[in-house]
Order: structure tokens, then C-alpha cells, then sequence
RNA sequence: GCGCCUGUAGCUCAGUUGGAUAGAGCAACUGCCUUCUAAGCAGUAGGCCGGGGGUUCGAGUCUCUCCAGGCGCGCCA
């Protein structure tokens, strides 16, 4: 509600240059939803936040900026209410506007430009590929996607990546795993072993089997460090196709796969190496390269070459960093799974080493989930082989219903993750509850084909038809969607765009529950139709963003 | 030992950056389908916001401390 605000600031502006009151730098006039109905369409504090500084009663301060407020039409009501809230109350253009608004916009409806067009770049999931996804992929997938999708409904300029580590000791691991099953499938088990701490998961065996499939035995007749090299980059490139298939399957497409190797290839380990040195950032000492970390407070410095000259993950990183501000990126996100938690301090460090804001870089950090089957506990274990993994998920239960309840709760809470509810075609499910809200307002327009009714201009829309109470709080809910937008952005909160969706689709049901769209009044229907189209509108937007289908029929 | 996250209704969780009488969903109970989809709606009941101090006009929200659970603390990635 811009205009209500920027009224508040002049009324506010002009009260402080008559008595010589001195607004506080900081200041910005902040209204919001009342929560308790009697409390108008919006609110604010101001008067009680400025009372401190004015040394003036809030209360009578909130009386004189009521008297200051400019005359305009979209305030029907303005009172003093408490300790000193200002409460409004709008004249009813506020619907009309929203409504043709959602509609005018369609698939825009709800975008703002607070990004003005700068560009982020999301950095997600990320898993190393040694193996098929897991479900805390699954919700680092959903959060870091959804939270994309909100980013650019906010105006920014977004880009998706997903960074392989696809270099150092543990793709030795892999390929030795892959080589120690392809002899095995071959029977000449006894000539390789499997390594001590190798993946032992049956996708090895299989990717085996296509080896043996392909190539028969001539790969074993090689000396076993020159195969080697192959089973590494292939099977690598297989597991990679794996995690590929498995996001694209759950709705996740990314811009950029960045592969680590090709900091190597491209040697930009050193420039990045360099940068720190050339700022004191890093020193050598015990033949090793040092991170001045404890400039940050860390504990202790930590190394980025090893007295071998072997890298650390670490240096890659350093090195990622810099590739990703050379690339123009104006903000960072992070989406890392809380176990990494201890990792944040360092590279924030690292960035401010390079010469970048704090708030340029963000990690969002994801809770653990865990998994119920029919509020059971599901016991997975690493050494047995019984992970979940995310394509179990999405088989048993669903795109639609994983993605919504990855990103149902806050990020930084842990979450239940129960299949048996999840699976569920109930009122217990809150992803049947929006697309059922859709596919309502879907088959009230099939009726209206079937009746030879024609669909309404937005000119036929009549606010004054639109008396009922729960008109209204389905109008409010439409209109919420740009500051739901702005806010889950702001706050990168992916969860709150679920909980939106609940409300809009519960203000729906009320609606379509108490009130009849088609067989009233024309003027009436014509004004309901417009308004279910406008909600139909949000609906879909929501769920676009949310990555969950909107189906016209259930 | 140090650090991070969490603790709100029987269960799962929100809580508008410190605001008005703390809210949903599920489970429980009571009602609502001859008319656009009952995967829905309306209502009832359910609370020492983990405990205790502090900050102020005002605290679920900020601070300190304790308790409980989860996760981290390598020249591993």
C-alpha cells in the first residue's frame, strides 16, 4: 500500500517542521495487516516508534498526524486506537484495482522490482556425485528452486547453478569403487578389491554391469593406473547423468553446472591464490599456504596448499568465489545443509578477503529431514545401503506433494518428512487443498462454457455487488501477493509462499462454500467471476512458483 | 570443551523484524451436499510460548543464564 505510506510520510514531515521535531535518520513509515479484524485494513506504530524522539504522548501524537494526513479518496476511516496504533480503513477501490490488476497482469501477477534487474546467482544442491540424491537433496533442491523462482518474481535477475565436485580424493574413491565392481562382474574379483571406504551402494554394481555390457573384459587388460583414469571420468559422467535426471524429473533446471576440474583446467587456482596474497590474506609457512583466518575470528589459520602442493577443498572454493564475482554476480546465495554450518565463518571470511560486502553473500542453511512412514521413524543407514534416496520419494509420493513439503517449513527448522501423509488424497494434505481451490474455479468456468454464459470484461466488474465479508477477505488475499513476494525474497523465505498459498486457497473455499458464482444476479455474477479469475490468477502464479502443478480437474 | 540450529495447543508447525485478545493444519466433538467438485465449509474444545533473571510504555520476538534435543568443530570433502 504505497499511497497510504507516502500520505503517512508527508503528514509525518509536516508535523515535524512545525513544532522543529527532528525525524531520526533511520526512520521509514512501516504499515501492516492488522491481525484482529476490528482493526481496519492496515495499521502502524509509528506514532508510538516517533513519540520517544519527539517526546511528545503517542497517543497524541497519532491524533495530529490523523489531522495532517493529507484529504485522498482511498482512506474511508483513520482512528487512534490503544497505546497508539493508527488504524485504516480504505474505501473499497482497493478491490476493483486489485482485481483488475491480477487479471490485466495474469502470469505477472505478483511481481515487484525490488532486484531491479541485478543479477544473484543461487548455488544449490551441489551433492557430490558419488551417488544417486537423498532426500536432504531433495529439500536443499526445493528450497534453493523455489527460492530462485521468488528472486526473480522479485525483479532480480537470476541464475541457477550447480557445482560438481568432480575433482580430488574422493573421485580417486569412486573410480576405484566402479573398477573394483567391474572386475567383479567380470569374475575376476580377486585382481582388484574394493577399498576400505568405498561406495558400496548397488548404482555401483550397476554401472559395472554397463561397463562389462560395452567394453566385455578388455578394460581388465590394461595395466589397472591407466584404467583407472577412465573409470573415474566415466563413471563420474554417469552418476552426474543420474543426479541430472533426478533433478530435471523433480522440476529442477539449472543454468550452469560449474565442474571444479575445470578450475584446475583453466588454471584459476592461482590468480585466486594470488588475490589473497596480494591483499595479505595469505602466507606461506611450513611449506604450506595459509588463509589468514583468525583475522576473522577463527581459531586457527587454515591451510589452502598442502606441504605436498596437493589443494585443499578449500583453494577450489576460494578460487569458485572469485570465478563467481568475476562473473558479474552482485549477490551470492548458498543453499548448504546445516551440517556445513561450521564452514559459513570461512567463507564469509574469504569474501571479505576478496574486498566484498558482507551482505553480498548469503547461506541459507537447511535442517536436517527426517523420514516417517506412518509416524514411524524410517531407519536409514549409510554402511547398509538403505538411504532413501529422492528418486524413492518423487516415485512413491509425487513431485507435487515432495516439492510442497520440502518447502513447507522454515529453512532453518528440522523437518518431518511423513510418505504415508505426503501420499495421502486428504484434507490432511495441504497441496491438495490449493489445487483443489484451482481446479474449482476451473470447473465453474466449464460451466460456464456449458451454459452458453459468456465470460465477463473486466469493465463488468461492480465492486458495490461485493458486499460479503469473505469477498472482501478473498480480495485481501489476492492483494497480498506482491508483499508476499517481496518479503519471502527479502527474508529468503521460501516456506512463507507456501503458507500464502494456504491462506489464498482457504479464503477460496470459504467464498465458494457460503456464496454461488453462476445462477445469481448477472451484475453479481459477473463481478464474481471476475473475482474468482483473479484468484484463479494468483493461484496459479503461487503454484508456478512453488513448482507444483496446477490441474484443472482432481 | 567451544560453536550453530531448535524448544509455541495432544501431534506437525506459523507468528508481519519489539505491538493490540498468541494463530493454522491434523487428531477430538457438533453441524452443512435436489443447485458451479464435500480432496470442501461453519462451529466447539484445546496454551506458564522449555525454566528463571534482565532491557521498556509493551517481550513468543532482544539480552543473560540454566535445561532438553539435533548438528558441527581435520593439511577429509
Amino acid at each position: 500500500m504505497q499511497e497510504l505510506k507516502e500520505l503517512l510520510e508527508k503528514a509525518v514531515q509536516q508535523i515535524a517542521n512545525k513544532h522543529k521535531y527532528k525525524v531520526p535518520d533511520d526512520f521509514v513509515v512501516r504499515i501492516e495487516r492488522p491481525r484482529q479484524a476490528g482493526h481496519g485494513d492496515w495499521a502502524t506504530n509509528i506514532a508510538m516508534q516517533l513519540a520517544k524522539s519527539f517526546t511528545v504522548n503517542p497517543k497524541k501524537l497519532a491524533t495530529e498526524i490523523i489531522e495532517a494526513l493529507p484529504k485522498d479518496k482511498i482512506i474511508e476511516k483513520a482512528e487512534v486506537a490503544g497505546p497508539g496504533f493508527m488504524n485504516f480503513t480504505l474505501t473499497s477501490d482497493w478491490i476493483t484495482s486489485t482485481v483488475k490488476s491480477a487479471i490485466e497482469k495474469g502470469k505477472d501477477y505478483g511481481r515487484v522490482n525490488d532486484g531491479n534487474g541485478r543479477r544473484v546467482q543461487v548455488e544449490f544442491v551441489s551433492a557430490n556425485p558419488t551417488g544417486p540424491l537423498h532426500m536432504g537433496h531433495g529439500r536443499g533442491a526445493a528450497v534453493g528452486d523455489i527460492t530462485a523462482s521468488i528472486l526473480d518474481f522479485a525483479g532480480w535477475n537470476v541464475e541457477r547453478e550447480y557445482y560438481t565436485n568432480d575433482s580430488g580424493l574422493q573421485m580417486e574413491l569412486l573410480g576405484k569403487s566402479a573398477q573394483a565392481r567391474y572386475f567383479e562382474a567380470i569374475g575376476r574379483g580377486d585382481e582388484v578389491c574394493m577399498p576400505e571406504d568405498g561406495y558400496q551402494g548397488e548404482y555401483m554394481t550397476d554401472i559395472a554391469k554397463t561397463f562389462v555390457e560395452k567394453y566385455e573384459d578388455s578394460l581388465a587388460n590394461k595395466p589397472l593406473d591407466e584404467s583407472l583414469k577412465f573409470f573415474i571420468e566415466e563413471t563420474c559422467e554417469i552418476v552426474l547423468g543420474m543426479i541430472k535426471k533426478d533433478l530435471e524429473d523433480f522440476g529442477v533446471k539449472f543454468d550452469l553446472w560449474f565442474s571444479e576440474k575445470s578450475l584446475y583446467d583453466k588454471n584459476l587456482i592461482e590468480p585466486a591464490m594470488d588475490a589473497l596474497k596480494a591483499r595479505d590474506y595469505a602466507y606461506e609457512q611450513d611449506g604450506a599456504l595459509w588463509f589468514r583466518s583468525t583475522l576473522f575470528g577463527d581459531d586457527k589459520d587454515r591451510v589452502l596448499i598442502r606441504q605436498n602442493g596437493m589443494p585443499t577443498y578449500f583453494t577450489s572454493d576460494v578460487a569458485y568465489l572469485k570465478n563467481k564475482y568475476d562473473r558479474k554476480f552482485e549477490k551470492l546465495i548458498y543453499v548448504w545443509g546445516a551440517d556445513h554450518h561450521g564452514y559459513v565463518p570461512r567463507v564469509k571470511s574469504v569474501n571479505k578477503a576478496l574486498g566484498h560486502k558482507d551482505t553480498e553473500l548469503e547461506v541459507l542453511l537447511i535442517q536436517m529431514v527426517n523420514l516417517l512412514r506412518g509416524g514411524q521413524a524410517v531407519q536409514m543407514s549409510k554402511r547398509a545401503g538403505t538411504i532413501i534416496s529422492l528418486r524413492e520419494i518423487i516415485d512413491e509420493v509425487g513431485v507435487d506433494a515432495t516439492r510442497f513439503f520440502f518447502v513447507m517449513r522454515r529453512c532453518d527448522s528440522t523437518l518431518d518428512f511423513d510418505l504415508e501423509l505426503a501420499k495421502k488424497a486428504t484434507s490432511e494434505n495441504p497441496v491438495f487443498y490449493v489445487q483443489y481451490a484451482y481446479a474449482r474455479i476451473c470447473s465453474i468456468y466449464r460451466e460456464l462454457t456449458e451454459r452458453n454464459i459468456a465470460v465477463p470484461l473486466i469493465a463488468d466488474f461492480n465492486v458495490s455487488t461485493l458486499i460479503n465479508p469473505l469477498e472482501i477477505t478473498l480480495a485481501t488475499e489476492i492483494s497480498r501477493l506482491p508483499e508476499e513476494i517481496a518479503k519471502s525474497a527479502e527474508e529468503l523465505a521460501p516456506h512463507r509462499i507456501a503458507y500464502y498459498a494456504t491462506d489464498l486457497a482457504e479464503a477460496f473455499h470459504a467464498f465458494y462454500n457460503a456464496q454461488r458464482v453462476i445462477g445469481v444476479e448477472e451484475s453479481v455474477m459477473k463481478s464474481r467471476l471476475l473475482l474468482i479469475e483473479a484468484t484463479r490468477i494468483a493461484l496459479k502464479n503461487v503454484l508456478g512458483i512453488l513448482g507444483v502443478s496446477a490441474p484443472e480437474r482432481m
